[in-house]
DNA sequence: CGACTTCTGCAGCGATCGCTGCAGAAGTCG
DNA sequence: CGACTTCTGCAGCGATCGCTGCAGAAGTCG
């Protein structure tokens, strides 16, 4: 026989959880991971500090879990991208997904990877590390995609995949930094497709 | 006739006023401007809180003078570079000079103007202004710099000066990241090369 | 119902933030 | 010398930082 069992044990949440989540991560997006007080993110999220140390453990843990929701929400044109048949198409698609995100109105203009925290306090350095991994993991990403396309015919034999996985990085790096300061979305995306002409670039 | 009149009135200082501004530089560079707390940038300039501020005014009045320290000397490489006779040779330049200052070895990795406040507090809104106008401004010399290649038939007449330069301040800040993340010198000078091949680019 | 578990609101912790008042040191000037 | 000016060292300001203890609220379970 068995009892009904539902519901978990406990006084159930007052809040959702994913969507306080969401509201963390507009806040950590707009003012990197130093300057975004839990004051700030706690009103941004609608609950008292105690509720948001009780739900996901201290500042860093929530920065952790609001960088894997970015991963999967505002990147995941990244990894869509390298499912593009041909290597030009992936890095159309990548510096396009990066124009999208780093431009979007309703949200904070840059990527969260690149200005979450690229310079911290000694307090922070663990958080820095973290999205330099963040960012070595997507370089690396579209390397051996690119190493793919070689191997594949699509490219050039004599063309080195990191060499032109570095291009497309750190020109999606400068398109954050740009969108960062205030330029816009067509103008970027004017920009991302010159970089791209010339293909294969090199 | 004249009396004796060198020292100025008063008590003289004890420090070095440049030797300071360079120390609280290299804080800045590295750590950003609500990164480096007064307990860290007087320990680094050898002065008491109270030298500092009697000597700048306050934690933005000095970085403001930093960045006029950073703007002529490692971010000196501008200017000169808008000095070449050719536009790719300015283009070459930049890039050079850039990845050069961001990689130097005894120096803070990355770029002060990008990193130095890209995302801020509420407090830290002007400082990360004052660096959007500062990075503007850069774009806007470079685009000028294009605008008369142009003009003197260096580039091709259908060539967008403010592209162009917006292609190539874009590759630097991006270049600026990689830096700060640890990418090599080497690699980054090939990357540079390897942006500027296909000259004119588009 | 009572036992148990988890979440919430309040109130406040010690540490650090940027910054300052004040007395005295250390110089120039007449 | 004494009057004057500026800089320095000490000590500490109010505000904010990230974080927590504790009592009670609000649910499940038998």
């Amino acid at each position: 026989m068995e009892t009904k069992q539902n519901g978990p044990v406990g006084r159930p949440r007052g809040f959702d959880a994913d969507e306080a989540l969401e509201r963390a991560m507009l806040v950590f997006w707009e003012h990197g991971y130093e300057g975004a007080s839990t004051a700030c993110l706690t009103n941004a999220m609608g609950i008292s500090t105690t509720s948001m140390y009780a739900a996901f453990g201290n500042k860093e843990k929530l920065f952790r879990k609001v960088l894997e929701r970015y991963t999967e929400g505002p990147s995941g044109y990244l990894p869509r991208a390298l499912e593009e048949p041909t290597a030009l198409g992936v890095a159309t698609a990548i510096l396009a997904g990066t124009v999208r995100t780093t431009t979007r109105p309703a949200h904070p203009h840059g990527c969260l990877g690149v200005q979450g925290a690229l310079t911290v306090s000694d307090s922070g350095r663990e958080v820095r590390d973290l999205l330099v991994a963040w960012r070595d993991n997507g370089y690396s990403c579209v390397r051996e995609r690119f190493q793919r396309a070689v191997d594949d015919g699509d490219l050039p034999p004599q063309t080195d995949p990191g060499l032109l996985a570095r291009y497309v990085t750190t020109f999606a790096y400068g398109i954050a930094v740009q969108a960062a300061s205030g330029v816009g979305r067509d103008e970027l995306q004017e920009l991302a497709d010159a970089a791209l002409r010339n293909w294969p670039l090199f």
